[in-house]
DNA sequence: AGTCTGATGTAGCCCAGGCTACATTGAGCG
DNA sequence: CGCTCAATGTAGCCTGGGCTACATCAGACT
């Protein structure tokens, strides 16, 4: 039943994890960002802090570390737009999160529940698992 | 292809997902230790330090939390042990961890992708998509 | 006994992601 | 014109998870 090797190879495993987490907030970001431009035209740091349910100075923050890695911009009427590598990213981010939520249905999952679990999984999927995914969806 | 709505649940799950990323570290130590004890016998903070490639103080300092939270307890002889809690949940972990690989496997992900992909998501599902998981491999 | 080494622990730093409390700024309105 | 209020920004604090550098401490081996 268990099985599992206590290897050398957890340590870059457990790295790889780390790391996904510290890309977890910008991919959200720009997913929200690029959600609420489609939505309202607009995405402004109240708008962020309403979709995160964080302080405004929290979305600040991260806006700011995200700026700096080329994600997002400033527009000149004070609020935030995407730059391409964001526009990219929020495509992928988008169509993954789609992914994963129709495989979970697909599954039986409930829509609520099917929603939830993406959220946090779909950031820790290989490109290979989405394509396993992809094709399953696709051979029923 | 979007469908997304920027909604006020989205930070509901935000949250769930934040704090998820908080019960990880504990859950990958319990699972380490619980892998230890059964292939060395012992526990000790050398023995987590090489699992995880993070320092000696680091080990220690999420060894002081997990203790706090009722996980681990020290030894006469140095090491550490699990909790009957630490134990329940190290099973629990271990046996999430090895559904959502076979479930991979079933997928054909290849072992080790499926390996690094189980460990991301394994702190993401809810007991629905886990029962799924399982219902799709016993029914094939 | 003395020394050397591995394991453990402490002090103190960094960064990210939370927060509250306090400024500033600008738009609308009486 | 001036007031108010919403949005934005700054200062400064907390926690968790990293780190290096420096102390112990115990056992092994001259």
């Amino acid at each position: 039943m268990r099985g599992r090797t206590v290897s050398t190879k957890a340590a870059a495993r457990h790295n790889r994890v780390r790391k996904q987490h510290s890309d977890e907030l910008a991919e959200d970001y720009v997913e929200a960002i690029g959600a609420l431009l489609e939505e309202r035209g607009q995405a402004r740091v109240t708008d962020l802090q309403g979709v995160f349910g964080v302080s405004h100075v929290s979305v600040i923050r991260a806006l700011k570390r995200i700026e700096e890695r080329g994600l997002v911009a400033r527009t000149e009427t004070g609020g935030y737009e995407l730059t391409d590598t964001g526009k990219a990213m929020a495509e992928t981010s988008a169509e993954r999160h789609e992914l994963v939520v129709r495989f979970l249905l697909s599954l039986g999952v409930s829509s609520g529940q099917a929603e939830a679990d993406a959220e946090g999984m779909e950031h820790h999927l290989s490109a290979e698992s989405l394509e396993a995914m992809k094709a399953f969806l696709e051979s029923r």
